[in-house]
DNA sequence: TGCCAGGCCGGGT
DNA sequence: ACCCGGCATGGC
């Protein structure tokens, strides 16, 4: 409980190596949930192409995409991968922000007075919405203070010993919440810092550790022999 | 060329 | 309560 510090000074080595994210360039808050889904355990890249194709489609809207033709779906977000799992959990996630919030609200402001935990106990409910996903809607689309873990966050915690080997999703976010103020700006940009210096240098196989913006406040990470190769 | 990406579900122990 | 195979495309 006292070392709050350590956190901070993590973000701030990797804000200084990095620089502001600006993480998940979105035309509305919609736009965000879709993406969540769309990058389920699948590189971004592939999600931008599946998301340009919905809009030209003018499917970035729940009602619209509610109401598409699953055959349609998984044309457009085919790039995408799992995409007759993914169409599926769209039109979930859409006809429930539509029964919560009219047309209109493109901010999705309805849906921000519902208490949070009655959110995410809602969200985690459709069939395709794990805590991942529901917690990333949460942060990016809802500006609801909630710390967002992934895969990175775990490998790079993990191999530095700063989680235990068996951490569930609960007892990371928890690391994170109980060392931080509960700031939704820092909530993002952490997570989306976390996911670089990932995608930079704490990849699965053949990390780049000597490099890392990490190490001189981490020290030496400890690799299983799988990841060194 | 295989391996991996900003997970999650369902069936089996 | 875990463990695991399946889901799918595109880039390196």
């Amino acid at each position: 409980m006292g070392d709050r510090t350590n956190l901070l000074e993590m973000y701030a080595a990797l804000r200084q190596a990095f620089g502001h994210r600006n993480w998940w360039p979105a035309q509305s808050p919609f736009e965000v949930i879709v993406g969540a889904v769309l990058t389920q355990n699948t590189n971004w890249d592939n999600v931008e192409k599946a998301v340009d194709s919905l809009r030209e489609a003018g499917l970035l809207s729940p009602s619209a995409l509610s109401e598409a033709a699953p055959q349609r779906l998984h044309e457009l977000i085919r790039p995408a991968g799992y995409y007759r799992q993914k169409a599926g959990r769209l039109q979930r996630l859409a006809r429930w922000v539509g029964e919560h919030c009219i047309e209109a609200d493109s901010e999705l402001g309805a849906l921000k007075w519902e208490p949070l935990d009655q959110l995410r106990e809602e969200l985690l409910a459709l069939n395709g919405v794990g805590p991942e996903t529901a917690d990333s809607i949460l942060l990016y689309a809802l500006e609801k203070p909630v710390f967002v873990v992934d895969a990175y966050t775990v490998r790079i915690l993990g191999r530095h010993e700063l989680i235990e080997p068996d951490a569930t999703y609960g007892d990371v976010q928890e690391h994170f919440v109980h060392r931080l103020p509960p700031d939704v700006e820092l909530f993002k940009d952490f997570h989306a810092q976390l996911v670089e210096v990932g995608k930079r240098y704490c990849r699965k196989r053949r990390p780049r550790c000597a490099e890392c913006p990490l190490r001189p406040l981490l020290g030496e990470p400890v690799l299983e022999e799988s990841d060194e190769a």
